[in-house]
RNA sequence: GGCGCGAUAGCUCAGCUGGUUAGAGCGUGCGAUUCAUAAUCGCAAGGUCGCGAGUUCAAGUCUCGCUCGCGCUACCA
């Protein structure tokens, strides 16, 4: 066992809010795993923290008129607060724009490159001077040498397949201003993949690290090992660690040519682990270094399955360059949730928004979370339905936990005023575990005792599913305890043999208040209520029950003064599931709940046109005739599309929005006289007019119903 | 296109290194019961383990091919 846990979850990327899918994904498997090992007194650090840099960001800013920092800003106070209400229990949610991060990843850098670790690389790459930034291969237009095409792009002329580099163009533009770029020398570093390829294959697929054993590859997920393993056979290349960006980690001031350079969020990300850690350590006067760098910790990270491999290889790369820190001993990650037989979507809206659900589910937050443990995708995807989520509740967590905790209760109210009876240990009675067998009051301490060590086991495994299975087993049997003796009916000719029951009963629900604790954190204080028990401390609470049961002693004592019983859980109706069934997909956009009263951000005005500017172009309404997906393509429709005089073949990139089926016999408007383009060894000729939203979603422009075909739109 | 993971009862999922009648929870049917939020307990029915070959005395479990879903990657906006 190690001595202590340093226990991450994957940064959420602080551009939207937080989803059911995230949430049973990582963040939930996490807090069980750290409620589980703060029970059992380890020692364990949990942290988190908001992503905030790349490009995606600022994207997500340029097209809402606004500024990276307030993007941020916004999110990192949504997905903060909504951790905190549905009841994720890191020791910090930090960020990554805090000062001590940039600082943490810049050091962290200068180690890498001290050491070696990077490959630095300077070529000559187009910089638009107007844009004021380097430009992607894909942002350069210009003629192709081979064709003479006009329209070929830097790495690759359409027309004639010829691969290219920018630099090859005759007459090169920008796309984003339409400039003429200039050539200049930019420099990057990259992480030395290759050579790590050969000690990460070792120390993934045997556990072994500079000759010591670090963990059995056994433990680990057949599908984390498979896609690690796919990497690896496929041979790791050299991975740029810098980008020419504007928002982000610089890179260190004094390093030549670091100056509009920034650290790739790859890298600076999973450092963001390593500066909550510092952050959390400053703020409780705590040492940071032991849990990073000391063989006895144990590191675990939960992630979705997205993030494999930069967690299992590219991250223990960059931390065995470093040298001091220790590796990874799990990466449990999960697969992904479906909702009601689709995919999530968060430009559908398809998706159950944690903060919306804490709003309409008030002092409900339990719920969600063991609904999310039972549909947890921890070997394979798995799926979320509303109906599913009522019958849940309804019948596992009201008629089965809820109605046992109430029925023992009122009985020991009504019977014994609400104080724990002291009993006869030598009374026979019949055990809740199975049919007509006779119980003893110290076999069923003994039993309750093996089930929690069965749930510790299955949680270490990281099968919280099963170890869920497992705490409920407790309450049917504590069920059947009270069915199978009916202390109704015998408290009048038996009353020693009812006290026993009701004691023992009583040490269930005892013992379940400490169970539910790592899934149902909420509840468990509700219930120590009920029994007058005092709050969990959240450290070493259930050692501490296991340490008396193992010596046969219950964990409420006789003459115990019980509080007042009240329902642990309610029923949800039709009419609730039903109207949450309704919100889904509907067109309203997951709106942020935001810092401020929200405000919906509109892409800035372009520069003003003249009238022949708009003359020049020929638009008309049209109607799609056919579709069909585009082979090997995710996003392209080949359409055909009637013009009234004529029939064109349009490529359009939303099949990730339609289906061919649906888009058929759509009226639309055309860009007619666009230049045509070949796009996978196809001709487009003109463009389909869409509306799209902040969110990304499309919407047709189409004219009345019936409207003819080929006329102008002007 | 390449690679990885998955496909098991009506539903959601377990099945480790191949071995007697394939499991759980929920739902369904029947019976018992009333302390409890019409809750509980017992019993039962339900599966040619995605499809097709092969290896083996023996395959859900191994090999090959195929289909579908998801992810990574390439390509494409």
């Amino acid at each position: 066992m190690k001595k202590r846990y340093l226990v991450t979850a994957a940064l959420p990327y602080a551009n939207g809010p937080l989803h059911i899918g995230h949430l049973a994904g990582a963040y939930l498997p996490a807090d069980i795993y750290v409620r589980y090992l703060r029970l059992m007194g380890r020692d364990v650090v949990f942290v988190c923290g908001s992503d905030e840099h790349g490009a995606a960001i600022t994207v997500k800013a340029r097209k809402e008129g606004t500024t990276p920092q307030a993007i941020v800003d916004q999110y990192h106070t949504v997905l903060k607060d909504t951790f905190e209400k549905i009841g994720i229990g890191f020791d910090i949610y930090h960020r990554t724009s805090a000062p001590i991060h940039h600082q943490t990843s810049q050091d962290f850098f200068r180690k890498l490159l001290d050491k070696g670790a990077f490959l630095e690389e300077t070529t000559e790459q187009y910089f638009d001077e107007i844009a004021g930034q380097f430009l992607a291969d894909r942002y350069i237009v210009g003629t192709c040498p081979v064709c003479a095409n006009p329209e070929a792009y830097g790495d690759q002329c359409e027309k004639c397949g010829s691969a290219l580099s920018p630099t090859d163009l005759i007459n090169p533009k920008s796309m984003l201003s339409g400039s003429v770029p200039v050539k200049r020398p930019t420099k990057h570093w990259f992480l030395r993949l290759d050579q790590h390829e050969a000690w990460l294959r070792e120390w993934i697929n045997t556990g072994v690290a500079d000759g010591k054993k670090l963990h059995n590859p056994a433990d680990w997920k057949n599908h984390v090992l498979g896609q690690c393993n796919s990497w690896l056979d496929q041979g790791l290349q050299p991975r740029a660690m810098t980008r020419d960006l504007d928002w982000g980690v610089d890179v260190p001031q004094e390093i030549p040519g670091s100056e509009g350079k920034k650290l790739y969020v790859w890298l600076d990300a999973p450092i963001g682990y390593i500066s909550a850690t510092k952050q959390w350590a400053l703020d409780n006067g705590k040492d940071w270094e032991p849990y990073w760098k000391s063989d006895d910790t144990a590191l675990v990270h939960f992630i979705g399955k997205d993030n494999i491999v930069f967690h299992c290889l590219i991250f223990p790369a960059i931390l065995k360059a470093h040298g001091d820190f220790i590796l990874p001993c799990n990466v449990p990650a999960n697969q992904f949730l479906n909702l009601e037989g689709r995919k999530l979507s968060t430009s559908k809206n398809w998706a159950v928004w944690v903060h919306e659900y804490c709003a309409d589910f008030p002092g409900q937050e339990d719920v969600l979370r063991y609904n999310m443990i039972k549909k947890m995708p921890e070997q394979s995807d798995s799926e979320f339905t509303w109906k599913g989520f009522q019958e849940t509740n309804n019948n596992e967590l009201v008629n089965n936990l809820a109605n046992f905790v109430n029925r023992v209760l009122v009985l020991s109210h009504k019977y014994y005023a609400g104080i724990v009876p002291a009993i006869d240990h030598d009374q026979d009675f019949k055990s809740g575990w199975e049919t007509d067998k006779t119980g003893s009051y110290d076999q069923e301490l003994s039993l309750l005792y093996g089930k929690l060590r069965e749930m510790g086991t299955e949680i270490e495994r990281f099968n919280f599913r099963e170890a869920l299975r497992v705490v409920m087993e407790i309450s049917s049997a504590g069920n059947a305890l009270l069915q199978f003796n009916e202390p109704w009916k015998t408290v009048k000719d038996e009353p020693e043999m009812v006290k026993v029951v009701l004691n023992l009963a009583l040490q269930y629900v005892a013992v379940l208040s400490v169970a539910i604790r790592p899934f149902l954190p909420f509840s468990a204080d509700r219930l120590r209520k009920m029994l007058n028990l005092g709050l969990l401390r959240d450290k070493g609470d259930l050692l501490a029950i296991l340490n008396e049961l193992v010596e046969g002693n219950p964990i409420m004592l006789p003459n115990h003064a019980l509080g007042q019983s009240e329902h642990l859980f309610s029923r949800i109706s039709d009419e609730v599931i039903e109207a949450q069934i309704a919100k889904l997909g509907a067109s309203e956009p997951a709106s942020a709940p935001a810092a401020e009263p929200t405000e919906i951000q509109y892409a800035p005005m372009k520069e003003t046109i003249q009238f022949d500017d708009f003359a020049k172009m020929d638009i008309r309404t049209g109607k799609i005739l056919t579709a069909e997906k585009m082979e090997k393509s995710k996003k392209l429709l080949k359409l055909s599309v009637d013009l009234g005089f004529e029939t064109r073949t349009i490529l359009s990139g939303i099949a990730e929005h339609f289906s061919p089926e649906e888009v058929v016999g759509k009226q639309v408007v055309v860009l007619a006289n666009l230049a045509p383009r070949p796009m996978m060894g196809v001709e487009s000729q003109g463009m389909i007019l869409m509306a799209e939203n902040e969110q990304g979603a499309l919407s047709f422009v189409s004219p009345a119903d019936g409207w003819p075909s080929g006329f102008g739109v002007r």
